[in-house]
DNA sequence: GTTTTGACAGTAT
DNA sequence: AATACTGCCAAAA
């Protein structure tokens, strides 16, 4: 059967993998984007990229989370095209200076969150 | 307690 | 290259 799409809960039980995704979220510069799998891993879960988007989902709103730096592993907006959420986040990485191709997708060798961010001589 | 779902990623075929 | 399968996390039914 068919379940509600999203449960935001702000009444999570915040486990230390929880915590840190929230953490690492917050983290992210202006004008980056992470993907799912680079916050796990962070959060010292290489493979729950899924339970990020739960978190995220969960969490986003009352958390305020920028969850709209958090992209999949392809560059892309998780989201389907033509939802309110994949254009309201299409349009705010747009607005911090985040390319998009023509695929609709994000370079992530140049918009890709580092955290040790060295780049060569532009940063 | 088990099953299902959700904004994923990596590997295998 | 494109799909399928598996791994992992947390919450709801």
């Amino acid at each position: 059967m068919i379940q509600p799409l999203s449960r935001p809960q702000s009444d999570i039980k915040m486990t230390d993998f929880t915590k840190q995704v929230i953490t690492l979220v917050k983290k992210i510069p202006k004008g980056k984007v992470a993907t799912y799998g680079q916050i796990a891993a962070l959060a010292g879960k290489s493979h729950a990229a899924r339970g990020v988007g739960w978190i995220l989902n969960s969490c986003a709103k009352p958390y305020k989370l920028p969850w709209q730096r958090v992209i999949n592993s392809k560059g892309k907006i998780s989201f389907h095209k033509s939802t309110a959420e994949y254009r309201n986040q299409k349009r705010f990485l747009q607005k911090e200076r985040v390319k998009f191709t023509a695929d609709d997708s994000v370079d992530l060798s140049q918009f890709g969150w580092k955290k040790k961010a060295r780049l060569p001589s532009g940063w």
